[in-house]
DNA sequence: CAATTCGGTGAACGTGTGTACACCGAAAGT
DNA sequence: ACTTTCGGTGTACACACGTTCACCGAATTG
């Protein structure tokens, strides 16, 4: 590779290393990172088919440096989203904005975790439920708070964790798959997710764990 | 292909197509029906690549014909267990009852709709996502005829369907993956989609459609 | 019974693939 | 200043792929 002067070894490896995963995730939105071949990343990524050994072992292992990487893009950009002045108003309104802020920023890595949580290989599949299931975890801890719920079982809460955070999911994919520029059919997206949550909330008062 | 004898050319046709039909599926259950290979499949269905091109123009047709076939199991088995006589004690528990026993009769269909519902072709994903809406729009009318929703709009009776079927979506891809002769997790998986509906419906008494 | 239709065959093509190997040259280590 | 390390290179192989083509022979048609 044509290497800029200046740079330590590990910069550029690290720097080969991101051209790998960023040619990944961009190819695998076309057609699924299952059909990406190592030579068809490696060519978008700028080096040779062989190089690509000296930073994975197999796609599959670049398969779960996406899924890493792409639960760290969202937990970042919900932490940056929870300093926002305008989230304190209402909950419900305020994560809907966040949902198809924060998707529509990044479709890629979305779009990624949304097809490959049902379609990638065991293990990538594996990561993906478990990052999931970590994000039900703290949703859990946030709802337990709420005042309805603070009487339920651990496990009905997650439950409902778990409600919400599929339907964010489902939301997430149409946002994902809707062009840019079409505000009408965000708005109308984020008008469903909110009555779709305040649904389910609703539910929360009159439930009894037993 | 060594042909039974007493067969009629369209009798044999018929068997053939259904061959590769069943070899596709069979195969995608292993690895996705993307990477599927035309060879692949023509092997498993004990025919010659290129007879397969008799039957369709590409493996993209292929996936068509499968989405159709299963949510025609789907509904087949669906009209089946509304006769079954338990189905009339509670409408949860039956559901709940009849998404496991279905599912697991047919895991190769159902595990190819969670599959290609998000990483199909556009052709595949956009059919699967239209029958599912018929199956909302189904669910829908059901819905309507609640004690409730009979004073909802009929888009929040669609939203309400929505989160039902996408719930039991998310239940039908775990019973997909849970190996077979484990009634335990079965067990469970039942027992938390009936938690879930039960959640899901305490909502409906409380909400006002505007 | 002759003519036609058509599902299945087998050889052949060009192309893209994963991976092995020997090699290079600059950065890092001594 | 030397040696070592190591990310990137280029060649080469065997293989699977989709698709083409001419061909076969039994079922169908007339």
């Amino acid at each position: 590779m044509t290497e800029v002067v200046g740079m330590s070894r590990q910069e550029q490896k690290e720097r080969t290393r991101q051209a790998i995963l960023d040619a990944a995730l961009a190819l695998s939105g076309e057609h699924g990172f299952a059909q990406l071949s190592l030579r068809q990343v490696a060519r978008e990524a700028g080096i040779v088919p062989t190089a690509f050994y000296r930073h994975f072992a197999s796609m599959d292992d670049v398969g779960l440096a996406l899924v890493e990487q792409s639960f760290q893009t969202l937990r970042r950009m919900i932490r940056d989203a929870q300093r926002d002045p305008d989230t304190f108003a209402d909950i419900i309104d305020a994560s809907a904005e966040i949902l198809v802020r924060v998707v529509k920023q990044n479709k890629a890595h979305f779009g990624f975790v949304a097809r490959e949580r049902a379609s990638g290989s065991d293990a990538v599949r594996a990561a993906i439920q478990r990052e999931l299931e970590m994000f039900i975890s703290e949703l859990s801890v946030v709802l337990a708070r709420l005042p309805h719920l603070d009487r339920w079982s651990a496990e009905d809460v997650k439950l409902a964790a778990g409600i919400f955070v599929r339907n964010m999911v489902y939301r997430a994919e149409q946002v994902v798959h809707t062009p840019d520029g079409r505000p009408d059919l965000e708005e109308d997206i984020k008008r469903k997710a909110r009555r779709e949550m305040r649904l389910i909330v609703l539910g929360f008062e009159k439930w009894v764990s037993d």
